[in-house]
DNA sequence: GCAAATTAATGATTTATTCAAG
DNA sequence: CTTGAATAAATCATTAATTTGC
């Protein structure tokens, strides 16, 4: 059921396994580029696309949300305690942060942050919900599929740079965090950052900072094929 | 304010009567290539992207939702009438059907099919948001803004076919309603259409047709200047 | 054991709500 | 105050678990 005719993604164990990490780690609305970055690696385990990773942090939080809430309501039912029952659902975003989550085993992990973006966006983007649905990738692409989708205002492009013939027979060990995604992510319009809430810590202004990435002459010469709109980068 | 450093769309009046002209006329929620085609089509009255015309429906739509419910609402709590107040919200997405509206000047509007689409698609598409964000015409792009940009599964890729010089200083009369578009769309991968709603007539059961369009081949060749994701950032 | 029938999980869409520019 | 834009909540729909009768 889950290869071929399936309609709707059907995630690996590993792939799971790997996304419930992430989300453990902290990330709950990854950027686009926080996205290809995950997408190309999950890609090692299973076929997938960008937007199922997108869904994926999209459900699991408002899963995670309406659970919390539910056993809050119920607690405050059964306890008729009075205090503190504001706050709370603020820091539903940022669980790792929250002392309510310390003694659940996977808040403690110290596995550090698995995409260490270039650094400077990665604090202000973060609750910016943009993001690109990409391309399959190349070597497991289906024929007509990949394409360019995006979501929001923050445009990406992928790219392929030839990638290489890693076919590679997995003599990947245990989730290899960190390793060149099998793609290039390039970003072209990332845009002012307008929107950027606060919801997990205090409600500190951060006050729009623009992270666009500048790039020079980007022949773009599509001579692409279905999957591809492969723009062939000098 | 309107012009350049501006950050959201602001429409011209002559936008937004043709915009409301659509929408009293019955359109909703228009599908891809129709809001290619709008898109175009207002292009001539300033500029204009495909996400606006977007959520300019989803908004129009909503707010007149609310404000209908609104007015239900005190209708009901002033009149105490108990009549008929479960099916209504059940028209609201095709009040030109509605005989609630037929008192509103527009709705008698005899204007016909503003888009006649090739037909095939257009009832089962009806309900289904797909949605391409598209480049800029041509001639008004910002540098840096030509992208691609879909929402939901349809992704269509905009291709600037050598548009003709027409900066047209607006010797066009009133709203010509269809005209050739300045653009031409290229439909890449419609891709089938499940999960199709009726929300407007009966609730008949429409069994997900499937209407995708397979393309052999396209070889797509895009050497495209002008709309084109030229990249080409300086 | 083993399918048909139910129920629970969860991937994918759509609608409602909120934010903020003007 | 209006409304373009963005996000979150609700909903739909399909797949997997689980139960049930044989």
């Amino acid at each position: 059921m889950s290869p071929a005719g399936s309609t709707r993604w059907c995630p690996t164990p590993q792939q799971l396994m790997m996304l419930d990490e992430m989300y453990r780690s902290g990330i709950r609305t990854p950027n686009a580029t926080q996205i290809q970055q995950i997408t190309s690696q999950l890609s090692l385990y299973g076929k997938i696309e960008g937007k199922n990773v997108f869904y994926w942090f999209q459900n699991h939080k408002a899963r995670d949300r309406q659970k919390l809430r539910k056993k809050l309501t119920r607690q405050l039912q059964h306890q008729q305690q009075l205090y503190h029952h504001h706050q709370l659902l603020h820091y539903l975003d940022s669980p790792a942060a929250s002392p309510a989550f310390r003694h659940l085993p996977y808040y403690n992990s110290t596995s550090p942050n698995l995409f260490p973006q270039t650094g400077i966006h990665d604090e202000a983007a973060k609750q910016v919900m943009n993001y690109a649905w990409n391309f399959d990738i190349p070597e497991r692409v289906d024929k007509n599929k990949g394409m360019m989708r995006t979501y929001g205002c923050d445009w990406l492009m992928m790219v392929d740079v030839g990638s290489p013939s890693s076919s590679s027979s997995s003599s990947s060990p245990c989730y290899p965090m960190i390793s060149r995604p099998p793609l290039k992510t390039l970003e072209l319009f990332p845009l002012t950052a307008s929107n950027l809430k606060e919801e997990c810590n205090g409600n500190d202004n951060i006050n729009s900072t623009d992270f666009s990435i500048s790039l020079s002459s980007l022949s773009c010469n599509i001579t692409g094929t279905a999957a591809k709109i492969t723009l062939s980068i000098p």
